[in-house]
DNA sequence: CGGAATCCCTGAAGATACTG
DNA sequence: CAGTATCTTCAGGGATTCCG
């Protein structure tokens, strides 16, 4: 069953806590990056690509993602199995969002290794 | 014991990864959302404004915030005892991703009620 | 007021095995 | 290949209590 606790995003208020409750967690934000990056991506692309994840996860993820609209999902009725994975136009309104979370993300690693090398 | 898995930040190289590790958790940009609209706040306040955070929470995620160089810490020697919290310059960095993110949080809240309200 | 310490429970997530 | 289903574990976090 896929009912979570997720159901009750309309009594959100503040646009941030909204934003939290979408991409919360380790593996959300990884995945669209992933996905910005390059798209569309096959089941065992992004399983490589993101480094630690299970394939649960993953796929409890990328179905998450695909409930909350930013996600597509395409299956390819070929012998071996594909399936493949794109950002949605709205998942691309995250590419802003995105940008800063790097550049940010560069900026404290930075900062954090000044301070712990040499 | 503050000893909890934080300790591998040296090892990550992506900076989304980088970037999550550190503000994962409902609450880490809760906090930093309320900072960065006016700072310092009491712990009380913050403990106010973020609604449904308990205080053991409250204090952990601020803990770590200032392990990480985000968030200062201020102690009032008063009476009933002041605690105040502040953005430190780093913390103060955040602000473009935190807007990025408020702004994107806004957008698609309007875009979930569009689809289930009439 | 602003915490720290403790207890406890739930649910997130890993491992494993099986299917189309 | 791309999943689903099940079982189990473990730690995140709530409630409560006590302290400076």
């Amino acid at each position: 069953m896929s009912t979570k606790k997720r159901e009750k995003k309309e009594e959100i208020s503040c646009p941030v806590e909204y934003a939290v409750t979408l991409l919360s967690g380790k593996w959300k934000l990884r995945i669209l990056h992933a996905l910005i990056k390059e798209s569309p991506k096959r089941f065992k692309v992004l399983e490589r690509e993101i480094t630690g994840i299970t394939p649960t996860m993953l796929t409890s993820q990328l179905r998450e993602l695909e409930e909350d609209g930013l996600v597509s999902r395409e299956i390819f009725p070929t012998v071996p199995p594909t399936v493949e994975y794109s950002l949605t136009e709205f998942g691309q309104t995250t590419i802003p969002m995105m940008q800063e979370i790097k550049v940010w993300g560069l900026r404290h690693k930075e900062r954090n290794q000044v301070s712990e090398n040499t």
